[in-house]
DNA sequence: CTGCAGGGGTAAA
DNA sequence: TTTACCCCTGCA
C-alpha cells in the first residue's frame, strides 16, 4: 500500500469521459479539475488527461504498471478494431467517431457480477449510491490525501448481511438476489475462479445465469466488463433495442424487435467484436 | 401538492 | 408471454 504515480504518454483510444460514462463502470466520480476519481479492487486513483498524455496517480496495493495496464486493457488494440469496425457501415463509422476514447475495463469479476445485478431495472445515479453504500458499509477503508474511500465488499466480507440490512441501504427487491448469489458463490456452487480460467463462452454463460439475479443482460454485461472480457457477446437493454431499432430492423413498433433478431442481426454484422460495436451504439445513442 | 410513468431486467405465474 | 417488483426522479 503506497503512493504511485505513472504517466501513459501517447495513448490512443483513452478519454476518460467515453471510458467512465459509457456505462460500464460505477465507482468513477468526476472532479472539479475534470479528472477522475475512483475505487477498484484495492487502489484508490485519480487519472488525468494532459493533451495526449494520460496521468495516473494514487494508493496501490502491487506495482501501478502492471495495475494499471491490466485495469484499463491497454495491451489491446482498440485501434486497429475500430478500424475494422468502421468498415462495416456509415452508422458503425459514425458512433465510433463519437465515442472513440472508449476501453473496455477488466473489471474484478466479483464486483461486477454484484453491480450488475444492481444496476436490472435501475439508473445509474441510483446504483451508484447503493454501491457506495454497501461498500462504506462492509468494504475496507483506504485514506488518501485525507479522505477515506471504501473497497469493494468480497464475498468474504458479506458473509453474513442479512436480507434486510440491503434492503435498508436501499437495493429494493434486488436484497434477496444479493443475498443469494453472495452465498452460492461463498459456497463454490458456482466457482469464479473455474469460470475465469474456462473459455467456452457458452458454458460461463450458463454458469452466470445460475445466480440469483443474473438473467440474459446482466450475463452479458459480466461476460463483457469483468475480466472475463468476452468481445463477442451482445447486451440488449432498451438502450441497445432502441439503436438497433432505428438504424437497421426499421419495426414501426419497438417493442415488437425479438432478442433473438437483435442478437442474430449483430452477430452477422459484427462477429467476434459485437460487445464493442454494441458499446459504441449504445453510448452514441444515449449521449449524443 | 398529489399522482403516475419510467428507469441500463429478472423471476415467477 | 405477461406481470410485479423497490426506490427515486421528472413531469403533468
Amino acid at each position: 500500500m503506497k503512493e504511485q504515480k505513472i504517466i501513459l504518454e501517447n495513448v490512443d483510444s483513452f478519454e476518460l469521459r467515453d471510458i467512465f460514462e459509457c456505462g460500464q463502470c460505477f465507482r468513477w466520480n468526476k472532479q472539479e479539475d475534470g479528472s477522475y476519481e475512483g475505487v477498484f479492487k484495492q487502489n484508490v486513483a485519480n487519472v488525468k488527461k494532459e493533451g495526449k498524455n494520460v496521468i495516473i496517480k494514487g494508493i496501490f496495493k502491487e506495482d501501478i504498471k502492471k495495475t494499471v495496464e491490466e485495469y484499463f486493457d491497454l495491451k489491446r488494440d482498440y485501434n486497429k478494431i475500430k478500424q475494422d469496425l468502421a468498415k462495416i457501415d456509415e452508422n458503425m463509422k459514425m458512433s465510433i467517431e463519437y465515442g472513440k476514447g472508449i476501453r473496455i475495463l477488466n473489471q474484478d469479476l466479483w464486483e461486477t457480477i454484484i453491480s450488475f445485478i444492481i444496476s436490472a431495472n435501475n439508473n445509474i445515479p441510483r446504483i451508484k449510491g447503493i454501491i457506495e453504500r454497501l461498500s462504506k458499509k462492509y468494504g475496507e477503508k483506504i485514506t488518501w490525501n485525507n479522505k477515506d474511500y471504501y473497497t469493494f465488499p468480497t464475498a468474504e466480507e458479506l458473509k453474513d448481511v442479512t436480507v434486510e440490512e440491503y434492503r435498508n441501504l436501499g437495493l429494493g427487491f434486488r436484497d434477496i438476489r444479493l443475498y443469494e448469489t453472495t452465498k452460492m458463490i461463498l459456497e463454490k456452487q458456482v466457482d469464479l475462479n473455474k469460470m475465469q480460467k474456462n473459455p467456452n463462452t457458452l458454458e460461463v454463460r450458463e454458469e452466470l445465469l445460475k445466480l440469483s439475479g443474473v438473467g440474459p443482460k446482466v450475463a452479458d454485461c459480466i461476460l463483457l466488463f469483468s475480466t472475463l472480457k468476452r468481445f463477442e457477446v451482445f447486451p440488449i437493454d432498451v438502450w441497445v433495442r432502441r439503436v438497433m431499432n432505428e438504424l437497421y430492423i426499421k419495426e414501426k413498433d419497438e417493442t415488437k424487435v425479438s432478442k433473438k433478431q437483435i442478437e442474430k442481426m449483430a452477430q452477422e454484422k459484427f462477429g467476434d467484436f459485437s460487445g464493442l460495436a454494441q458499446q459504441y451504439l449504445f453510448y452514441w445513442r444515449r449521449e449524443a
